[in-house]
DNA sequence: GTGGTCTAGACCACC
DNA sequence: GTGGTCTAGACCACA
């Protein structure tokens, strides 16, 4: 996996497993890979992986067995993506829009390139 | 003026520089605030502003002139005004395209939000 | 290590490190010394050996890993030679030749002067 | 008249009086422009050209009649060449040398250099 | 007055 | 441990 400079690894790991679990293939209650498992096999530092899943913990999307590791949380597929869509819409788009505005950028042209793209 | 803590100072800065002379409030070949005048207008230390002006220097938007001081360069709002332009449409729109798929929200919808917004 | 008062440190802190990448006794992929480290081995701020780096990064020389460290980028040390044999011969050469031209030298006499010395 | 910005200006101004004595535009004896003069004709700062002034006059180039102005001295035309000469040879000629060693170029190769560009 | 460099020391996020 | 940012204050050459 290769990661992007301009934003914090453990972030782009806990992006990794909320894609697994929004699509299911880590589905809940099933022990996910324990910390030096991840690390391995993202070739990060294991500290790294383990700094994800205490947010993700704190979160309340994984939960933790001691001795045994941890699991995906009841819900946490749905929280997830309400999370995600609230601070999408909440946050990122406003500030999108507020760019545009700046740049005079109208809604239109960004249609316009959606569209065009997604040829 | 007040800064956000998620971001750094001197870009900040830069930001509040970029708009002065796209609005041609700094017109070209007009003297910009000296580092220390700077400084003390925005109670911050002069190396941080001296920090952003090199940057800028860098980038071609101001010139120097020894002993005197720093100007707008030539052509200076309309290359900020493209550079930013190229970074929302090719770097900016193409993330929250894609989040966009990610999270299942239609085009239309972000239209919708768009347009309540602005009520 | 000794520093010359005509010419800034943090740029002779640059040469020291090309050199140490054109002669491979640093090669490509391996750990630089830490801004820390090297700070302290040369007996100067480690601001000023930041500063170094951030050039050197800025030129393609080095590299960059979050919380690990800087390492020398493929291609550097061609990078670094080819970088100063054009600004020799497209730069420098030109002014020496200059020079030579309002004070009379002739190239004989250059070429005379360089077999002198070298015995 | 044009600075290069890799150079003081007062330096530039410096050569600039060195060419016209060497060149006898401005003969020995004879009354050179006045500071205020040359910093209108230069588009500079008459403290400037007061510093190429004092700098001449340490060098014996020029020297004053108080309340009247600066003159040219016995002997400027020689006492330039030579110095200039010297520190060509001394000073600039043994650095590039340095250099043309470094960079592994041949003294065959700067002759080349030389002979194509003067066609 | 101007920029430019450097030091000393602090704090922070991240690995 | 790593880099990165910021402050405070100093010194210098230059215009």
């Amino acid at each position: 996996m290769e990661f992007k400079k301009n934003q914090t690894i453990y972030k782009q790991i806990a992006d990794f497993i909320y894609e697994n679990i929004m699509t299911l293939k880590w589905p809940v209650d099933q022990k996910i890979s324990s910390v030096r498992e991840l690390a391995g096999l993202l070739q990060v530092n294991p500290n790294t992986v383990m700094r994800t899943y205490s947010m993700l913990q704190d979160q309340g999307i994984i939960y933790n067995k001691r001795g045994i590791g941890y699991f995906v949380s009841a819900g946490a597929p749905d929280n997830i993506e309400t999370m995600k869509r609230n601070h999408f819409v909440n946050v990122e788009l406003p500030e999108v829009f507020k760019k545009m505005n700046l740049l005079k950028i109208d809604i239109e042209e960004v249609n316009t390139i959606y569209h065009n793209q997604s040829k």
